[in-house]
DNA sequence: ACCTCCTACTTTATCTGTCGTAGTAATCAT
DNA sequence: ATGATTACTACGACAGATAAAGTAGGAGGT
């Protein structure tokens, strides 16, 4: 299970994400990073719809009322181009980390003994 | 250049890196992140001194006063065995971010066309 | 002796993003 | 009408990062 301070930075990602494949709400969008995520970052509500204000501030999404519905009314968003180039920049950084955290992780299976 | 947020959660794990390949200090540690990240992470005094409070307090490392100064006197750093255990989670976790973070980010290069 | 530079660490106050807890709002099945 | 599920909001608290400034010691130039 990953802790909110690895996840941190990588939320907004996330979301933009997700709506780079298509409009979205907060509450499927938290079910889809669940589920893609194999259980191990349940995003919690609080945590994604501060972003969503976040990133709407930032012009990277843009919200509208839904129609179809089966509770209360969704909010749906689309990612703004600024959202795109936003989400490609965020990758990019991504590459960066990961090849620099890399350099200070140890690569072993825990105890090299196993089967 | 990386951003503060994508780094908080594993700046722990740099220093109980460094730590594990040897004793050493503050000044000393922060010069070999910048370093060894390429200068892509340059990181705050602030942020480094603050973390060995936080370290020291959870038992991961050990404080003790060098006597070889260039300066004023170094405060060196022994990791502990729970710091090496510590460290050895926190790989594991940064294991498991890479492949969830990996399924929320696009491949490309950018532009398809580098060497 | 004085000043500056470099090493080395500390203090304080502030900001951002996440979290816990709780509450609101709408629709549907019973 | 009541409760379950969907969907979102508000509020206060907190940890970790930051900026800005200060403290402390030694080395080298003038």
């Amino acid at each position: 299970m990953l802790g909110s301070d690895v996840m941190r930075g990588y939320n907004d990602m996330l979301i933009l994400c997700l709506l780079h494949e298509g409009d979205s709400y907060g509450y499927a969008i938290s079910r889809e990073i669940e589920r893609r995520s194999g259980g191990e970052y349940p995003i919690k509500e609080t945590t994604l719809y501060s972003a969503f204000g976040r990133l709407e501030k930032q012009g990277y999404i843009v919200p509208y009322q839904g129609s179809e519905t089966q509770g209360r009314p969704r909010t749906y968003y689309t990612i703004t181009d600024e959202g795109r180039r936003a989400y490609a920049a965020k990758c990019a950084e991504w590459r960066v980390l990961k090849t620099v955290v890399d350099r200070f992780a140890k690569e072993d299976t825990e105890d090299g003994s196993d089967s």
